[in-house]
DNA sequence: GTAAAACTACCCCTTTTGGGTTAGATTGCG
DNA sequence: CGCAATCTAACCCAAAAGGGGTAGTTTTAC
């Protein structure tokens, strides 16, 4: 391959675990962790900067998670490679990364040697998947129709919002206050939200969100 | 303190944040890791032969899970510091781990140096608390009171009744026709029991109720 | 580039909700 | 028995919610 190290970016919000990959990673010849961010925003600044040959990216970050930090990498430019690291084992976000432009997905309860070995892949401009994983995605290329489609995926970002606040018990006036917007456009929201989701009250969504993330 | 190094035993079933964990503490004279469990089951074996001086018990794994394998430590006889380390900001098994005889709580999100020396702390027999678990701490011993005096006991039986139906999203007209009285009276029931909950409306009441039986 | 979607904001209107009052019927308790 | 609490129901009224429309701006997609 090239005869400098590759460069390796992590980003997570765990400074334990970015030390235990970090010194993972350092006992492979060929790889050099160059850059660590725990955060998304300034994983977002790091990577233009330093145009890494890889980034490791945690899926489970406090503020911007990582799915979409991903898509904000992309959508800003960045070419390096990304692999996705994450504590859940069978998750519909592997769909959402995989299309996002995520090269890798991986668990963070791997063995470690494995781990280095799918590093060192990804690197080499491989795909590398955890093996619970493929099989997620797997049965969920199987069906295209519905398998992780929740039905608040066919809501817009700020709807989801929204339907959020409303779980909360908020009225159409403070959730306006909330988000500095009028509450005409608020209820313009709630039509449309509760339209999408096939309910007639805002009590029924609050109640179907609430349950839903059970 | 004593002239050998404190041995301390890892569990978690995260290879990475083990590795992560041991060389921090191996940067520390006075500290040593002397084993290493990727569940709950081994560790009770481990614990019982070895007898270290702390243990490093993760609470979130697979199989048996944190709490289970620290009671079962606790029944087997090991007396053993046992500090809990979990990803969870703020949780109520904060209470849970205390009173099931662990030494100290503390997150992985921490900053290395400051849990590095809380750790130190608890071979020195402190107990150890993350600063976000102390206040879940303190707010739970603040309240021992109130086991069964939820403030459904201030309702009467036909606004608990009206209550759980709002907490299933219905209106006022629906909820009429399912008790078989007219809307006016659902409404009077609403009133009354949106004013003993200290509440704003049924949306708030529909959201306090469903995530009370939670 | 254009086209589509999203976000914003207003208009209209009806229905629902919440709060206040009064009041009859029923039930439980001392 | 009387009295208090509960359940019922009606009245009024202001506020909130929901459904329809139009329309301008920005973002996103192609």
């Amino acid at each position: 391959m090239s005869d400098t190290a590759a460069s390796i970016m992590l980003v997570d919000d765990h400074p334990l675990l970015r030390k235990g990959l970090k010194q993972l990673i350092s006992l492979e010849d060929g790889l050099e962790v160059v850059a660590e961010c725990s955060n998304g925003a300034d994983a977002l600044v790091r990577a233009e900067e330093l145009d890494p040959d890889l980034i490791i990216l945690d899926l489970n970050m406090q503020g911007m998670d990582g799915l979409e930090t991903l898509k904000r990498m992309r959508d800003n430019g960045v070419t390096s490679r990304i692999v996705m690291l994450t504590v859940s084992d069978a998750d519909e976000d592997v769909v959402t990364a995989i299309t996002n432009g995520a090269d890798g997905y991986l668990l963070k309860d791997m063995d470690p040697e494995l781990l280095l070995e799918q590093i060192q892949r990804a690197v080499d401009g491989k795909m590398v998947l955890s093996e619970a994983i493929t099989e997620v995605l797997a049965t969920a290329l199987r069906r295209p129709s519905a398998p992780t489609a929740s039905k608040l995926d066919g809501l817009t970002n700020r709807e989801r919002e929204i339907l959020e606040l409303i779980a909360k018990g908020m009225s159409n006036k403070v959730i306006a206050r909330e988000l500095d917007i009028s509450d005409g456009t608020v209820k313009v929201h709630v039509k449309h939200l509760l339209k999408k989701l096939g309910l007639r009250s805002r009590v029924e969504a609050a109640v179907w969100m609430v349950n839903q993330d059970t």
